[in-house]
DNA sequence: ACAAAAGTGTTCCAAGTACACCCATGT
DNA sequence: ACATGGGTGTACTTGGAACACTTTTGT
């Protein structure tokens, strides 16, 4: 809708000092999937589903491992802002990415009010970044309590976030508690003893879950491969993302339309050499995110 | 994490005045499915899926119909804040409530640099509230045009949204183009010709989006609805917000686990009596929001 | 020969699709 | 009687689950 002219005179006087302001900053929950090599030549690669962590240096949670972000610059769009961080803090220049949740807990900075947009970026290239490190990610329930009640349920899950590489290893929990009263629902998440700063378990945690969900309905995952793999590589993937495994052949079928194979095989292995499959671009689903 | 005391002496002396900083709004898109009712005794009412929206009394927008929001109190929780400007600005009580999508484009709001943090609202009953009016949701693609490119494909995407009731009729055309080159895709969705503040028009868009996705996998429906209902309410209530017509024995079918029967009948209506229905609470899914 | 992965085929079962049909009611 | 919605059954198709099996390669 335009302005009118009455609306400019007003943005003439406007003057916004008067409102006490939050800060508001992006974070970002860098996502790859590392081939861990093994020494058997016949074997293929694991897949690592891994998060890239910067060790804070200052106060507050100085030396505590923490996502990639930074206070927004009031003249850049959220995205870009995204963009600028990843690429001078960590060199990160092409990734795919996207707006996650938005965190606003009054305590979830000691310093001062801050709201926390929050964004899933994935990368499918194993260039070199700096400044922090790649870290495994091992997320699995360690209990989930459901009791039915007279009118509806509750139920307490506890969840283990375990980051860990060869030098450090963090872990987190996370309590998920849902009441249902059989009229209304509460849903409340919350984490325990992170070693991470901040809500930056929680972050990650709401990271994994997206990259879970828009796995069964979305090409995402082609963000975190080679655009050129083997079938097996993608089985590998999911498996490692869903945390189970697959059905070889089902799989195949399942993701057949997916993707286009190409004339391009993988050979010197010590078995059948595979054929190397793309995204299928014209491949699409009909969801909105 | 808890905190050293090097980072307690440091939040100490900590004073964040010298970023400047975004102001920060809530914005809530409330719907409701409401019966319409026809003339014809036999006939059942038909639903209509409905926004609240509040006319401007200042400007920027002076007049123009907007979403109920508010700058944020660095003092309340986002979603106490949500239900605090529901309560005080429309009179709504109880009602789901969902954080959608952060807007944060540099020019969303003419006044100064907003972060817009919006939640969809949805309530199942009719109280009566004030300050604003229901409109009428009817969202439709107008044009849709997809281009094979080399690599890839275009496309563009034209869908009118117009929001209606007896003295007011708004429109707005929301305009999605997605490039896919083989490697990278780019989405953007902007609006066209609003009648309404702000992006308000889009955000309506990405809360019906979000609406019709989650009506799949979830029992969010059951937020619009009484808490006794019939079968084909329900079915009424799925047709109107996916917009397309569903068959009545397949639907029973599919939805048979989510509901339980009560004892309770609707009579009196010109045919045969039908069973009411409620969500039966220990339904679940496995998906996270 | 054999280990490892590539890749196909088959059977069973669950769920979605389309449609025909009967039931109960107030006017 | 009839319009209207309530409700069931059935045949067909599609897609997932489980599993057995063959192929191809480097060492």
């Amino acid at each position: 809708m335009k302005l009118t002219g009455e609306d400019k005179r007003f943005l003439e006087l406007y003057s916004d000092s008067v409102y006490e302001k939050p800060s508001v900053t992006v974070d970002s929950v860098v996502l790859r999937l590392k081939d861990i090599e093994t020494d058997n030549y016949r074997k293929l690669p694991e897949k690592a589903l891994q998060v890239y962590l910067l060790k804070r240096e200052y106060s507050p949670y100085k030396n505590a491992y923490a996502l990639p972000g930074t206070f927004i610059d009031l003249n850049f769009e959220l995205g870009d802002t995204v963009r600028k961080c990843l690429k001078s803090k960590i060199g990160l220049e092409n990734f795919y990415c996207e707006q996650l949740y938005t965190f606003g807990e009054k305590q979830r900075d000691p310093r001062t009010r801050v709201i926390g947009v929050s964004y899933l970026a994935l990368t499918n290239s194993y260039e070199t970044l700096s400044g922090g490190d790649w870290f495994d990610i091992d997320m699995k329930t360690v209990s989930s309590k459901r009791k039915e009640t007279k009118l509806g349920f509750s139920m307490f899950e506890e969840i283990e976030l375990k980051l860990s590489n060869q030098t450090n290893t963090l872990r987190a929990k996370i309590e998920i508690s849902i009441e249902n009263d059989g009229k209304n629902e509460t849903k409340k998440i919350s984490i325990k003893n992170s070693d991470l700063a901040f809500d930056h378990a929680k972050i990650i945690f709401y990271a994994i879950k997206r990259l879970q969900g828009k796995l069964e309905y979305t090409d995402i995952i082609f963000h975190l491969l080679p655009s050129l793999f083997t079938l097996t590589e993608l089985k590998l993937g999911y498996e490692k993302i869903l945390g189970k495994k697959l059905l070889d052949a089902n799989f195949r079928r399942k993701i057949k339309d997916m993707v286009e194979p190409t004339e391009e095989f993988v050979k010197d292995l010590g078995h059948r050499p595979s054929q190397l499959f793309k995204l299928n671009p014209l491949w699409n689903y009909n969801n909105f995110d």
